[in-house]
DNA sequence: TTTACATATGACTAACTAATCATATGTTTG
DNA sequence: CAAACATATGATTAGTTAGTCATATGTAAA
């Protein structure tokens, strides 16, 4: 039996597991995720609270949404983002105490 | 209170967690991570089952041994490599299952 | 101690990415 | 409708990174 037929796992779950973390793997992106985890967020709230231009928020926000982490309904003027993946956003808090451990 | 003090996490933790998955989300990373699951492994092993150059997998296993992802021990002329961190292993089996159940 | 084998390392480069800037699009109010 | 507000988008750029190539280092066998 090749050696290369054992490979444990698929090219394209490798991939998609590649993608999702790179898209958590931005510090303004998991700035994002964590806080709305406290509560939908419009745009400009999002740049203010992270310090950050309203157009970087936005283009970073995209990349959440293609990724399916976040949605975003709209009020008025402005555009309502929400987490649209808590099995993700778990994972997330798995990681976060799993390196506040290392830590110590 | 400002709502910038408000943050629901620090800059530092922000940037331990970005870390660890800019580790974990490069293909050839991901493989390796995944084909050491299974055994220990040589350098030459890992880069003839990843069909890569020995080269290119020695710098990725630095790369994942800084992250204290892998540890080796040296045998003969060979370095083994194994997995050092179960815990991250864990979730990286999470994300697959829940990968895997996105594509259905 | 030569020689071959196995891995690590440093310099280099092509490809990618996040932020910025300018501006377009969409929404409400006067 | 015009003006103000809120967000999205496209082009550009500085910074980063994965892989390659050449070579150095480390180990064992002849």
């Amino acid at each position: 039996m090749d050696i290369k037929t054992t490979s444990p796992i698929d090219k394209e779950s490798i991939l998609s597991i590649s993608k999702l973390f790179k898209v958590i793997s931005a510090p303004t992106r998991l700035s994002v995720l964590f806080l709305l985890q406290k509560k939908e967020c419009s745009v400009g709230n999002i740049a203010i609270s992270l310090d950050m231009e309203q157009s970087a928020i936005s283009h970073q926000l995209k990349t959440l949404k293609d990724a399916r982490l976040v949605k975003s309904r709209r009020e008025g003027k402005s555009m309502l983002y929400s987490l649209d993946d808590l099995h993700v956003f778990s994972i997330l808090e798995q990681v976060l105490t799993h390196v506040s451990e290392l830590e110590k």
